[in-house]
DNA sequence: GCGTAGATGAGGAACGTACATCATTTCAAG
DNA sequence: CTTGAAATGATGTACGTTCCTCATCTACGC
């Protein structure tokens, strides 16, 4: 048998097409009798809406914009370019994408952008901010007006997001954590570099990244977490410092950015070989540093599941239709030299 | 603007929608000037042909065969469980799916079910099963009858398969071999077990993996591999004595399945904590061993990505469209106990 | 029994594409 | 200049759905 369309189900139900469209559709005007009978048709015959039927009959458009960290990132770099294939392929077909820079340390210039946005022309967000209060109202304001949101990469918990596309930080930083115990040999003292512990997401790998270590690596000792406030300079005397400082220095634990700096501090150290280094994202710094075995291991995500899945579920929360959980579910990937893709 | 239609075309190239049509579907009956001026007028728009309506007015359906070993094997249920779930979501609108159930180990058996498939019924095949010559002129066969032609998992390097779905082996292998050389500490002997060496896969990741702990980790000594022949009494018989016999055992890696008899062996014998144990594929068993930090890591892939990547390129190929080649290449995962997914 | 509002039916146009049919034009060979 | 085949145009129907209009039916209160 072939797959059952609205006259199956109109025929089935014993209703005209007209009423079946309303209550598929969700339009007044029939009664509870009715909705339940044609409900029960559907249930018999297993009907499924062919979606690209029903967009191309009502000539949807997906409007979205992408709200993403401005300056130059190598991460947000990646993502863009992932964005902008996952737009040239077939997966955003009847979608407009907005990619929209934002000021991503100043709360206030956030706020800003986040209000400018034309709630008219829009049917849903994707945002990769970090969580203040004014970032919660201003998402209570656009799911007022009745937008889709995700977070994207950094969750915002507390607000009225839809739904989060990115992996759970807790869970990176144990990762983390588990390999760094399991790589260094002996015991030492591990540094903990990152652009801010203002951030969520450095808060939570620490978090992760300690727990691990303290429970099943007592020969390590993870230092006080030290922040480069994304200035190189600063990020670069940081690790100068703390190698030359810390003889027993036996792992570096990257949480943010910064990572081609910090490689180079550690070179100019001469004690690279000794020292395993864990970083986040991979990236074309982090990339050349795993095939010259400078760094140990890479936790990342893969950015094109990340904007593909975006798009998915901000489509599908457009047509209130499920989410496939398992296929959203963003993996905390490990890349050492021999799996890079 | 919006996207550019058919009869944007037609307008734009001064010719007749019917001969657009007769050019976007290479039907003949078209001099080549006029195929030129459509082609140039689809280039200037950018025109990309929208598959869901082209589908929904083809009337197109994909039916497509998967060949999948038989029998009991937790790698192979999840398989298919995939598979099962790709099937009820959107992922396969339009794809009548038939799962082929196949004796693997037996040649003729393969040869033989590969014969049985009724060419006329079907647009594609996805094949799990060892290269064979037998089987490489099944899929010769197979192409003739002009059906899509994908290997999963395994490879079929020599035949004539459209495209291969899965991780490169060798470089999985690799990756087990560096992750071994990175968590045993000191030196010691690496117990190696596989159900047969005949399959290339094994060939492929003892392959990888020698390379990488010859070269890196000299401390270790890879033991010569031992096959399990899918016999569960041999396998605990392999890993017991093996136990026994060496006391510098310091590593066990796993190739193939059978991962819970071996894993049992190597708990009844009482030093599961000082053997790093790496396996392949993520099953209810390696997780729940992971979970009890008794294997230290697993490589695997993505069942889910495997069959949605292996039911996209199918349809890909049926419609001789191009096929995104980042989306499709599956990943080696790495998975420990901190990033269970 | 009437009026009315609400429920339902009947039918059609549209979305972008495929594909069939038949009519018309083009162009080179004779 | 005719002939005929090849090339092209014109037009219509179909796919499954949405959405619109207009007509009819039903049930209820009066």
């Amino acid at each position: 048998m072939n797959k059952p369309t609205v006259h199956d189900i109109a025929k089935e139900a014993g209703v005209s097409l007209a009423t079946v469209d309303r209550v598929l559709n969700a339009r007044p005007g029939v009664r509870d009798k009715t909705i339940a009978k044609v409900q029960a048709a559907v249930e018999r015959l297993g009907y499924v809406r062919d979606t690209y039927a029903a967009n191309l009959a009502r000539q949807r458009q997906y409007r979205f914009a992408f709200l993403l960290p401005e300056g130059p990132s190598q991460f947000s770099d990646t993502l863009k370019l992932a964005l902008q294939e996952a737009y040239s392929s077939h997966v955003a077909d009847r979608t407009l994408l907005k990619i929209v820079p934002v000021a991503s340390h100043d709360p206030h210039a956030i706020v800003r952008t986040l209000q400018g946005l034309n709630v008219a022309q829009l049917d849903g967000v994707a945002l990769m901010v970090p969580e203040t209060p004014q970032v919660r109202d201003a998402v209570a304001r656009l799911k007022a007006a009745g937008l889709a949101v995700v977070a994207l990469v950094s969750d915002l918990p507390n607000s009225q997001r839809d739904h989060f596309i990115g992996i759970n930080s807790v869970a990176a930083g144990r990762t983390a954590g588990l390999l760094m115990g399991r790589f260094v040999k002996g015991s030492g003292e591990i540094l903990v570099v990152t652009n801010s512990m203002r951030s969520r997401d450095s808060l939570e790998r620490r978090l992760g990244f300690d727990a691990v270590i303290s429970s099943d690596f007592k020969n390590l000792t993870a230092l006080p977490s030290i922040e480069s406030y994304d200035d190189p300079v600063r990020m670069d005397q940081i690790v100068a410092q703390v190698v030359a400082a810390r003889p027993r220095l036996a792992g570096v634990y990257s949480m943010g950015g910064g990572n081609t700096t910090m490689l180079n501090a550690l070179r100019r150290s001469g004690r690279l070989d000794e020292i395993a280094v864990i970083a986040h994202e991979l990236t074309p710094s982090t990339r050349q540093a795993l095939e010259a075995n400078e760094v140990a291991a890479v936790i990342t995500q893969n950015v094109g599941h990340l904007v593909r899945s975006a798009l998915r579920v901000l489509r599908n929360l457009c047509d209130q239709a499920p989410i496939f959980e398992s296929q959203e579910r963003i993996r905390i990937e490990i890349v050492v030299r021999e799996n890079l893709p």
